[in-house]
DNA sequence: GACAAATGATACTAATATAGTATCATTAGC
DNA sequence: GCTAATGATACTATATTAGTATCATTTGTC
């Protein structure tokens, strides 16, 4: 199981990249280059990332993308949702009528209050804090 | 993103049905019966659980299924570790020689601190207490 | 204006994980 | 011996994740 996955895990990371350049715009090119991802790939991630305003791009020569919002302001918990559909751990037993025994929902419960804990923690990382190391 | 998927989901109400009859064995049919499971896969999730010493078998007519040990002794944990591998929010992170600043690994100390958390919480969940509704 | 370097849009393939099915072999009670 | 059960195993189907490719559009520079 994991938390997080190898999409969003690039975007992370190619995000924290363009956070630490604030003052240019940063190309794939030059991403992949400092990073192993694969250019496509990327390029996919990047645009999705500008189409959901978490960066901003520019076209032409010397262009390439930029945060289009302080990194106090973009949550790690944000890119998740992102590539990964909304933070919902326990999606199967809402879903399912047939939970039969209603003391089984006693499960549901704990696990509600288990992701309650886990988005509050994700909502607690953004990507200036993981700049600063904190 | 989902905590649990179908076949642990599945599994775990298979084994709360049969922690509920506890003096008999409870057959395949019967659980099909009672819950919208397909038997085939039911059968294969069963068996799984056997090899594993969570239910223990009888063949034969009148043959079927009981826990192998105490409802208190059988953790959600464990039913998630089998269906879905060791519970390991962080995977990607560890794996991941590629980890470019040390910084990030900020990232990799809180994540884990969440998984500490979630293992904790689902330890602390029995069959027993399902049962109860705790 | 032509060219080159960049992203936008889009459509596709590949790999992996999850879900589900089928069948023959074995066991045990009646 | 028949029947009702599980054991072992191999297979298919579907969904998710990962990755690739290509053409269109924009923009700076010569």
């Amino acid at each position: 199981m994991k938390l997080v996955t190898r999409n969003t895990d690039y975007a992370l990371r190619a995000v924290c990249f363009i956070a630490r350049n604030p003052k240019r715009a940063v190309s794939v090119s030059e991403l992949v280059e400092k990073m192993e991802i694969p250019r496509s790939f990327l390029r996919k991630l990047l645009q999705v990332l500008s189409k959901k305003k978490v960066l901003r791009s520019s076209k032409g020569q010397g262009g390439g993308f930029l945060l289009a919002r302080s990194p106090k302001k973009i949550f790690l918990v944000e890119l998740i949702s992102i590539f990964q559909g909304q933070v919902k751990l326990n999606e199967c037993f809402f879903k399912k009528l047939s939970c039969p025994n209603k003391k089984t929902c006693a499960l549901r419960k704990k696990i509600q209050s288990i992701e309650d804990y886990v988005v509050k923690e994700l909502n607690s990382i953004t990507i200036a804090s993981l700049l600063e190391g904190k």
